[in-house]
DNA sequence: AGTTCTATTGAACAGATGTGCAATAAGTTC
DNA sequence: GAACTTATTGCACATCTGTTCAATAGAACT
């Protein structure tokens, strides 16, 4: 048994390559919704039928590029947090601040997908994924106040893509560490206002 | 000058009724993704030319099925929280606890998008709108801690929605009111993290 | 090596797409 | 009501879609 046979069959793993790579090539210049099937297996210099064999629709390839990606974001999320420039409140403000980092890394691909408008696919792939990693962080230290695990987890998930597809959209003028901060002093910020109002 | 001058020519208010009845419609069989435009415009008996007079693609057309209830959202969350039911934390909560309410109102219409897949376009559009809502609030209370407006309206809206599409997905098993007090427990849950961190 | 397995190809097909045009129907304006 | 404006229609067209098929080429396994 050859250590190959796990792998997939290199034709395949060449037609896929291709596949993506004239996609993300194509995206650069037309929007994704006008970008056609054709087009895809003309600049990737394949059979149509090549691509229907391993994809139902342009959205599914795509999906397959952006797995790459996500999989740097679990990664940036489960490194600890070294570094301690600014105050950590938590746990979880350190794991997720680090997702910062990972956004401005691929900064370029971001853009790229906002700029043809497949935001929202992604936005999916990224709070399904945030969920999940929050969701195991928050069953480690079981909860207070009777709280929904699943309920939080989406909250967090959702509030802090809500502010890095902001800092997309914004073209990323602030910095990552800018970010972080802002982050922390938006907890800091509910912490205050609570308090303010129980006493 | 008649007062109708100002709305639509009659024939256009009745093509795209009928055009967004029949996608709504055959949403309920079909998977969005698998509607064509010459099954819309069958069910709503008129001529292809129709369709792309008015709209470029079914998304355009799904948008502004969107947008009614889009309206009662943003009514939603204007509304003064009257029904003093549960402790209110802060304005920000007593505004968004009225979203669930709106969502629960057309749960039939946000599950039949869940089934269609057709999520992301609206998830767009609500947070986009909730954005609006939370930095019109903003606005009015000037931010401490040098916090960026934009930053922090992204982070409340999608946060929100995080847990609305949470809750539609689960199938609508909680109750609005078990909703808002999700929401206040875990701003609660924020409050007692940091002042237990910082002391 | 030879054998088996299967990905890719090219061709063909019905259906859908997006666009254009002249004819007609329906709305608006005075 | 008459004149003007424009939405809708039916038809046609080239292109794209999604699928099927036999033939071929390439990869995997012994």
């Amino acid at each position: 048994m050859s250590t190959k046979s796990i792998y997939q069959d290199r034709r395949i793993r060449k037609s896929k390559a291709a596949l993506k790579e004239s996609l993300i090539a194509i995206m650069k210049q037309k929007d994704f919704k006008e970008i056609s099937i054709t087009d895809i297996v003309q600049t990737a210099d394949l059979n149509r039928g090549t691509f229907y064999k391993h994809y139902q629709y342009k959205e599914e390839l795509l999906e397959e590029a952006i797995d790459d990606v996500i999989k740097d974001l679990i990664d940036s999320y489960r490194e600890p947090y070294q570094e301690v420039e600014v105050l950590i409140v938590s746990k979880l403000s350190s794991s997720t601040i680090k997702i910062f980092d990972h956004v401005e890394k691929y900064s370029n691909f971001y853009s790229l997908l906002v700029k043809s408008n497949v935001l929202f696919e992604l936005q999916k792939r990224i709070c399904d994924e945030l969920k999940k990693l929050v969701l195991q962080d928050i069953t480690n230290q079981p909860l207070q106040h009777n709280i929904n695990a699943n309920l939080i987890a989406s909250y967090q998930a959702n509030a802090i893509w809500g502010m890095i597809s902001e800092w997309i959209q914004s073209e990323f003028i602030y910095s990552a560490a800018y970010m972080a901060e802002q982050l922390l002093a938006i907890l800091h910020l509910n912490s205050a206002k609570n308090t303010y109002r129980e006493t």
